[in-house]
DNA sequence: CTCTTTTTAATTGTATATGAATTACCGGCA
DNA sequence: TGCCGGTAATTCATATACAATTAAAAAGAG
């Protein structure tokens, strides 16, 4: 899934003291919106989530560049947001390494989560419309279809986009900030521990989402309390 | 306050076509640990949040790099980082400005707060041994002692540390690293919002704090939840 | 053979250069 | 007078270069 990618050619910058062999304009060729930092950012954030690379593993800034064939400076400024996310970590002067995530934060992860998906689901289930219905209703749907079709990459993503999605349209721009950080910490949780998951679980948290949108168009603000409850701490 | 702050000389990097007028070895000379990003970051966000930098207004990267004394690559990202923590909104290709913050927000704000403070009560609530009491005691002490003296920008800051010592001590990382966030952003609501405050308000607020200690002494979950939301969100 | 110390290599931190994109300014025209 | 278009000036994005530090490897002592 994340193998051939290769973003633009270098450009700018300072020509090298060698006879500088691809003289390419770089950015006036390229057509894309994205800087080199953003690319690299998903790049090394699909590599961690893919689990390309391994729990701890060092990510060397020079090597990395010279996979995507960009200088250092955009890497640098990945990898410092990548640590934002809590997918990376830096040991200042030294290194940085992909994160590790211990049980004890999967279930501090969770129990946050908890909290503001519950606030988020009071706010949208005051305002909600057929638009934010009907969109939620497709995501779920398209999350089963690729469960079955045997993704499961595909599927989690629509998982988390399925949650993401619904606390965009609560309305509250700082919740959603802070879930999408959340749910990046919540992907690698889900990494680490992808054996441990029967199919019939996933199978019933799909489902699970379905459900919310019947309640979200009934009102039913406490099955929805309920619902979210049971949904991510399971464990209850 | 946030006046006189000079940062180390410049050095490394590559030798200006200019005749380099001062050849200082530079890092060799440093006998402090952070890097010139994070002392940048300190410093642009003392600017903002003490009001020198205004609303809105541009932080040209140039210009800031040359009144630190650094080049343009630790000021790129200490901003790239005051931006994750909500003070700054970085225009792609344009330029840097000081985030403003609507009212809206700054309700969205306070709801989240409220959410996540409460989780961190019930938390420490449970666990609470006789250091956290006293850590706390003193904090809130100290907030008083310092309003009573008149230095409003110690008492915000003590204020904001309350709150901060109170979740580190729930043990929850995650729940501290996202309130940590939401501190910053907190603390320019304060800024922005520091006339419509009467003192006397203050100072029932930093009382309140006194009573939580009182509460956590006596486990009080139910008074504690009522006491964090209405500090919150006092128009309840 | 293991532990400590010294040397070497790898890697980050920071400075600066250069091109591209955006914004601001100014003069011509309706 | 007011608007539009072109040019100049800022400012960013990205590149490379050098310095300093840490990590790794090698050498030496017990």
């Amino acid at each position: 899934m994340a193998k051939t990618m290769t973003i633009k050619r270098r450009s700018g910058g300072k020509k090298a003291s060698a006879p500088a062999p691809l003289p390419i304009p770089g950015s006036a060729l390229r057509f894309d919106q994205r800087s080199l930092s953003e690319e690299a950012y998903e790049h090394i954030k699909r590599l961690i989530l893919s689990g390309v690379f391994k729990d701890g593993e060092k990510i060397p800034e020079e090597k990395i560049a010279q996979i995507l064939n960009v200088s250092r400076t955009p890497i640098r400024e990945a990898l410092r947001q990548l640590e934002q996310y809590g997918l990376v970590v830096i040991k200042p002067r030294s290194y940085a390494k992909v994160a590790s995530v211990t049980f004890r934060e999967a279930e501090q992860v969770a129990h946050v989560r908890l909290e503001l998906e519950k606030l988020a689901v009071r706010s949208i289930v005051k305002t909600v419309v057929k638009d934010d219905l009907d969109a939620l209703a497709r995501i779920a749907r398209q999350a089963v279809a690729k469960f079955r079709e045997g993704s499961l990459a595909e599927t989690f993503m629509l998982d988390s986009a399925f949650h993401l999605e619904l606390v965009r349209r609560s309305g509250n721009n700082i919740l959603y900030d802070i879930l999408e950080r959340l749910d990046a910490k919540n992907q690698l949780v889900r990494v680490r521990s992808v054996a441990a998951r029967p199919a019939e679980m996933v199978e019933r948290l799909l489902r699970e989402h379905q459900a919310w949108v019947t309640m979200l168009a009934n009102g039913d603000e406490e099955g929805l309390m309920r619902a979210v409850e049971a949904h991510i701490i399971p464990g209850n």
